[in-house]
DNA sequence: TTGTAGGCGTTATCAT
DNA sequence: ATGATAACGCCTACAA
């Protein structure tokens, strides 16, 4: 007569991996004894504690973090979401994050959007899915109504998983207070920057770069604030706009100083783009800082070593994005709309 | 009479979320048959499934990806597990890797190492938990005979929950063929740059930065073959280690400099040590290349923008971290020991 | 100090 | 086409 099939021979099949019970069969104790010697749970007679250990050292037990993470044991990863890493200043953030995670037990995920919003939220759907503790969203996107909306849906759903949502490199947004902000001063950082060249005695100053991005709209408005600062006002034929590319920089910087009034100083969305107007200016033989005086923005690593050195404003990523994770792991009750100082490092470009 | 306490009210608190049976009840059907509609599995009426979906929407239903992981359903995280990302080759890396995991669907996981190798342990071993499909490695430490065997205790480690490691800018390992590796020719890159010089009539050739890690083998390796082929014989006094840091770099390049018969190349580590030797030139006012020739190594963005233009060898960094996660995820049946060309790319640092 | 017995949310099998 | 149910691996309230 067979033997009758297994009654439980349904759901998923059995992994060959050693379980709790393994162990505990192997250590001939309950599987509920193995649990309390693994996790330090009460109290476990030494010798049974010791007998445990070797039966799971034997069979290479390795707990299972997603059925302890189901039971709510467990930490829950912390993502970053970002466009992409094309720059030191996002790997800076992501290092601060990461820093962050990891010292706090959590897993530290990292997916990036390309600019894409299918992408974006292909990306926070599967986030939600996997419940994550929190997520930092560094949102690059032009910052209007819909922008807001899709944000608005985020905190939602992530809400509903209990994820905590942050903003990155975004200002305070009023329509939704409830989003935690960390940010740096970019506007301050802009103004600064057409301080530093008014100064100088500049009166044509001009804007190269992204407009329409969440950073570069900060940074535009800090530009027209120093303009003002400065007693200037906006020519807005020296405002060009270009994608965040040294080569699309370039081509548009050839532009800005073919002008028959071209600018004598620009201020760059970031240090990408000035290298673009260096090597306009290099096409052009024209002098920098005497001709054209050039400020970036990101204070990247190799700013100091370009020639001249250029301008640059400098900005704390690092702890922007360890800041961002402590708020989206709820490790501070400080304030959730953080906006850190940058500040104008005055190399050679500017004179 | 008061209720008797509801028998199962044991281990831990259920989750205020919504659940397949909370659908299942709000539908009117059945758990099983909300998971067909959502797994899209087996055939289900169309008036069911819309009673279904909608219930779903309703209760804003979020499937939780841990449990269907755990029932081996759902596709487990890939892990780069890197020293940090101070340097854009990284950054590159980086983004293969994720681009190639997200793009199938996984999750991807970061972790910084810090090139403390306990971290390295303790990294590892929380992945073991988590039950990553796959880790990709970038070792920096020293390959000796200890490194040697910490990997293949990874290896088996990882393998024991059916985790695939991949040894990302590790040359092929002898001791432990079942290793994936995937490189970049680093040694070909090295004597490249040393042939380069040696066809300019450079003799006194130097070497500077790391001499004691996986990569740094290979580029110091590379060097000496280099001088081989150029006819010319390794002296110890021009071979200078110093961290990957420009600011340490600087330092190393002026004691190099001062020397009473200095070199007149330099081959570097990398670009960023490259930068530091700039830095020294400056100080002592000495032209490059007239009487210094500089090759960098890793082609970073900023090398043809600084003056000089640095010579460096290019490698394919995004190509490497795309097949290491391809590898790590087991997607493709190409050879297990990729080693991918490099390029000496020539500016004006080397005349 | 240790064992027993659910139950977390999902899916697959069997039965209807 | 749908429902009932066991099972994944773990943890914990309760009983002993």
């Amino acid at each position: 007569m067979p033997e009758p099939r297994k009654r439980g021979a349904r759901g998923p099949a059995p992994t060959n991996e050693a379980n709790l019970r393994d162990v505990a069969a192997l250590a001939g104790v309950s599987p509920a004894t193995v649990s309390r010697v693994l996790t330090g749970t009460a109290g476990v007679r030494d010798e049974t504690r010791a007998k445990v250990r070797e039966a799971a050292e034997e069979l290479g037990y390795v707990a299972n973090g997603l059925a302890q993470a189901m039971l709510g044991r467990g930490r829950r990863p912390l993502a970053l979401v970002t466009p992409a890493l094309h720059d030191a200043a996002f790997s800076e953030l992501a290092s601060g994050a990461e820093e962050v995670a990891t010292h706090n037990g959590h897993l530290f995920l990292m997916a990036f959007t390309h600019g894409d919003v299918a992408r974006e939220e292909a990306i926070i759907a599967t986030l939600r899915e996997q419940r994550a503790a929190g997520v930092v969203l560094v949102h690059a996107g032009a910052p209007d109504k819909e922008a807001d909306q899709r944000i608005a849906g985020y905190l939602h759903s992530l809400a509903s998983v209990n994820a905590t949502l942050v903003l990155c490199g975004h200002p305070y947004l009023p329509s939704l207070p409830s989003v935690a902000t960390v940010n740096v001063d970019q506007i301050g950082g802009a103004r600064a920057a057409v301080i530093h060249l008014g100064a100088k005695g500049h009166r044509r100053i001009a804007f190269l770069g992204l407009t329409h991005s969440s950073a570069a709209n900060q940074r535009f408005l800090g530009y027209s604030l120093g303009l003002r600062d400065a007693g200037l006002t906006i020519d807005s034929s020296l405002v060009v706009e270009c994608p965040d590319e040294t080569v699309e920089a370039h081509l548009a910087a050839l532009l800005l100083l073919r002008k028959p009034d071209p600018p004598t100083a620009i201020v760059c969305f970031s240090d990408i783009v000035a290298v673009g107007v260096y090597r306009a200016a290099r096409d052009f033989h024209v002098d920098i800082p005497g001709q054209l005086a050039v400020v970036g923005f990101d204070d990247s690593p190799f700013a100091a070593d370009l020639t001249p050195g250029l301008t640059s404003i400098h900005a704390p990523f690092y702890d922007m994005g360890a800041r961002s994770a402590r708020l989206a792991l709820r490790l501070t009750d400080d304030d959730t709309h953080v906006d850190l100082p940058t500040e104008l490092v005055a190399r050679d470009s500017t004179g």
